[in-house]
DNA sequence: TAAGTGTACTAACATACATAGTACAGTAAA
DNA sequence: TTTACTGTACTATGTATGTTAGTACACTTA
């Protein structure tokens, strides 16, 4: 199983996949130009809808994460500098905020971060 | 103005309501047991609906954040440290995710929060 | 009494999400 | 060519969530 859907998550079910997939694919579980499942086989796996998958596909698309053949198949891109680039600027984006509101909230950010880093 | 809403937020109005009226209180903006804007004064202000203040309002008093006496109105918790200790172990597991993909990603910690946090 | 408070409803509407079904064009192999 | 895949584009339907509107009632305070 490629893929575990959790139905307790409130993220929609294509987000869980495209997230997934980009997860797994930037962290090099799935090596460039593989294919990846098809729209309806990753459907039938994860008990959802094929519109479902193409939705999250076409997001992973955008972002530069995987390439699109008509005809073939959807394929691990080639060249992922870009969106692991985009990723990682995403995360510290996200960190900050979250470090910001500690600030305001009087909490010391190497007290907040013990046992997460290190000194 | 206490609270500005942003309608280019996906964050639902409620949700953004009860946040920001969290973070005031527990940064010590609004002091303790002073009383919150009646429910129908901020949806005045804000230009909302009554009962989309009463839903963030219910989720605060959930929080401990604020308590509640019918009839007179909302006021700031008298004893904050309960919600301020939730607040700071959430913001604790929502960092923990993040650098946990970090790792999984291949980005040294150190790196990603070159500029954040002293080391 | 009058005005303000929280609270609890119902109804209506818009949007997002998900499913089901159908159809069509492109690709690859038998 | 035929067959079986692939992606893509629709329509229709159902459900859940969010928001607004309106009404009503109990409580508190001046």
């Amino acid at each position: 199983m490629l893929l575990q859907l959790d139905y307790k998550d409130s993220r929609p079910i294509y987000e869980q996949i495209s997230d997934g997939c980009r997860k797994l694919i930037l962290a090099g579980v799935l090596a460039p130009d593989e294919p990846m499942p098809s729209v309806r086989s990753m459907a039938m796996e994860l008990s959802t809808n094929p519109n479902t998958v193409q939705k999250a596909y076409a997001e992973l698309e955008r972002q530069g994460v995987i390439y699109t053949v008509k005809g073939r198949g959807n394929f691990v891109s080639g060249d992922l500098k870009a969106p692991l680039g985009a990723r990682k600027a995403e995360l510290r984006e996200k960190i900050a905020m979250l470090l910001k509101e500690a600030d305001e909230l009087g909490i010391d950010r190497n007290e907040l971060l013990e046992g997460m880093v290190k000194k």
